[in-house]
DNA sequence: GCCGTTTTCGGCCCGACTGTTTTCAGTCG
């Protein structure tokens, strides 16, 4: 299970006002479907807010310029003034009196809504999930009427569900998962063509539950789902008719939905069933506006029901007028009026890349040597003309990390192994510690000599970080800026940085930023990485692996570029090692005239 | 409560499945 978030020094004020508008909309859920509007509004404020990559009160000037953020509209803005100035928000508080908050988390158990919710609390008097569960033991919930046997039976494994129905997957390992389902699938005799869709498609960093889009003739729907909803690894199935099927996976309690559909449906189910839901209902108001309705279906003629496009994704963003969007960007952050004037960004994709960044060798914490490491990648990524070797440096003693003359050693080795292999393809490079007073452990005479330094913060997770980092990038001997935000997915949150601040500097230093591709890093994030490719910071792509299998890792580094709208201009290790040098150069020339 | 290249008022995405009903409300994605 991943935490909510917590408010470390340094951090912002998003989280909680995230959080709260958040609860506010779960209150006027409960209160009842004439609020649904306000839900909505109070859902949409939270989730703009939580993806804003700066302290709110950057924009809480006033409540104009609050007015200027998406969904948030007068009366939020005060609410955000207010809670800016006082801790609070008045309303808040007095919904607080009226709905029975514990029971909010009712609300998110698979099969309780707000309504049953409601009644539960009108007519037995429950309160939280204690009380529920006492309810049900008692028998006493059968007596109300519309709780049949089935229902609480339901309501039972909703409870015991409770706390793994609320974890996300790391998006490497839900990819695994749902490849080896697809393949599962696609073994069912009457499938015609399947794949996965949802999050998972569109490489989100966390993955709720894996979605399975399929062609079958509807004759052999009936079979083709009583054969998914029987295969092995299901736990418990949870929906099953003509055209839909909901199971539980055994290893994980992971949820699959898949989805039976026509082949002159199939693109309209695709799109639908990718998201994100912002996207679609985007597209379902601009298919309005044109007196179209665009559902999983296909896109209609509203007043004929005439049908337009459906077969294909890149039909319907035709009939749309629209490029096809590629579906890391359908988050509704800009990607559909780009697309209507035919200016969206040319994506990252992973046969560009010329060389991967950071990686460790038994020499530190890594797992294989230098020879074998370099002959493994010149066999299965053969598009690449190097990798930087980047062993720790002195202060990562658990991690073995090395001394000056250790190092002075590996270069020896490097260069014995690329005689070896008649070719520079191994080069010299670092993962270096910046101290808490924002220097680095290796001496100067030192660091000149690398091909590549990247630095790196692994202490002092709860502070604001931003000087440290800053102080690094002043140093004319470090290259990149490594896995800046520390986070880990779902462990540590990330320490506090004013990244306006960080990306200005790396620009102004010609300092790049890596995009770390460990699965519970994604390092920098996808939102922030839009940030800087806006600033124009150059960015890396590494897979610091640490064994032979995490090389692979590269795939959803380039999964995080392309959902922070990277082309390939916009990540240096996309280029030959002769334009990283000059980039190299570069900031030492700088430096020089400077001092 | 938010929003606007038809609108400052009157809209707000849309359909499948379940359980329990005899025609549908609730829930989900």
């Amino acid at each position: 299970m991943i935490p909510a978030p917590l408010l470390g020094s340094g951090e912002s004020h998003n989280a909680k006002l995230a959080a709260i508008f958040h609860q506010m909309a779960a209150c006027y859920r409960y209160l009842g479907t004439e609020h649904r509007f306000r839900v909505i509004a109070y859902d949409g404020a939270s989730r703009t807010i939580a993806a804003l990559n700066d302290d709110i009160s950057v924009y809480a000037t006033d409540i104009a310029s609050l007015d200027k953020l998406k969904g948030i509209g007068e009366s939020i803005a005060e609410k955000i003034m207010e809670f800016l100035a006082t801790g609070k928000i008045k309303t808040f508080e007095k919904l607080k009196q009226e709905v029975p908050v514990e029971l909010l988390e009712l609300m998110d158990i698979n099969g309780f809504g707000p309504a049953t919710t409601r009644l539960l609390h009108e007519k037995l008097l429950i309160n939280n999930r204690d009380d529920l569960v006492a309810a049900i033991e008692s028998g006493k919930l059968a007596s109300l009427k519309g709780f049949g046997a089935k229902r609480i039976e339901n309501m039972k494994r909703g409870l015991k569900l409770f706390k793994e129905a609320h974890s996300r997957m790391l998006l490497w390992d839900a990819l695994k998962t749902g490849e080896a389902i697809l393949q599962q699938l696609l073994s069912i005799p009457g499938i015609r063509k399947a794949e996965l869709a949802g999050s998972l498609r569109r490489r989100k960093e966390t993955i709720g539950d894996i979605d399975l889009i399929a062609i079958a003739d509807k004759k052999n729907r009936k079979r083709i789902v009583a054969r998914f909803i029987s295969l092995p690894l299901v736990d418990r199935v949870l929906a099953s008719g003509e055209t839909k099927a909901s199971i539980l996976l055994k290893d994980n309690s992971v949820q699959v939905d898949l989805r039976l559909v026509n082949d002159y449906e199939y693109g309209a189910a695709l799109l639908y069933f990718t998201g994100s839901k912002e996207h679609n209902i985007r597209l379902r108001t601009w298919a309005r506006e044109k007196g179209w309705k665009l559902n999983e279906y296909g896109v209609f003629d509203a007043a004929s029901d005439k049908m337009l496009a459906g077969a294909t994704e890149e039909e319907i963003y035709k009939l749309f007028g629209m490029s096809w969007i590629p579906p890391e960007l359908r988050e509704e952050r800009g990607e559909v009026e780009l697309a209507i004037k035919h200016e969206l960004p040319d994506l990252l994709t992973e046969s560009v890349m010329r060389g991967d960044m950071q990686m460790h060798s038994t020499w530190s914490d890594g797992a294989e040597d230098i020879e074998t490491i370099a002959r493994f990648i010149q066999k299965d990524y053969p598009y690449y003309e190097y990798i930087v070797m980047t062993d720790h440096s002195p202060s990562e003693r658990i991690a073995g990390g090395l001394q000056v003359e250790d190092f002075i050693k590996q270069f020896a080795e490097i260069d014995r192994v690329n005689k070896k292999l008649k070719l520079d393809f191994v080069k010299k490079g670092a993962e270096v510690d910046i101290l808490s007073d924002g220097s680095l452990d290796l001496p100067d005479d030192l660091l000149e000599r690398f091909d590549w330094v990247t630095a790196s913060i692994h202490s002092g997770f709860t502070k604001d970080n931003t000087e440290r980092l800053i102080s690094a990038c002043n140093h004319p001997f470090v290259n990149c800026i490594g896995h800046p935000c520390g986070r880990l997915i779902g462990k540590r949150e990330p320490y506090g940085v004013d990244w306006d601040k960080l990306f200005d500097a790396a620009v102004r230093t010609g300092t790049a930023i890596e995009i770390n591709a460990q699965p519970n890093r994604l390092d920098l994030k996808d939102d922030l990485v839009k940030a800087a490719v806006a600033k124009g910071v150059m960015l890396t792509i590494s897979t610091d692996a640490h064994s032979l299998d995490q090389y692979a890792f590269m795939s959803q580094g380039v999964s995080v570029a392309r959902r922070g709208w990277c082309t390939h201009e916009n990540i240096l290790n996309s280029y030959s090692w002769k334009q990283v040098e000059k980039f190299r150069q570069q900031k030492r020339k700088h430096r020089k005239v400077e001092s």
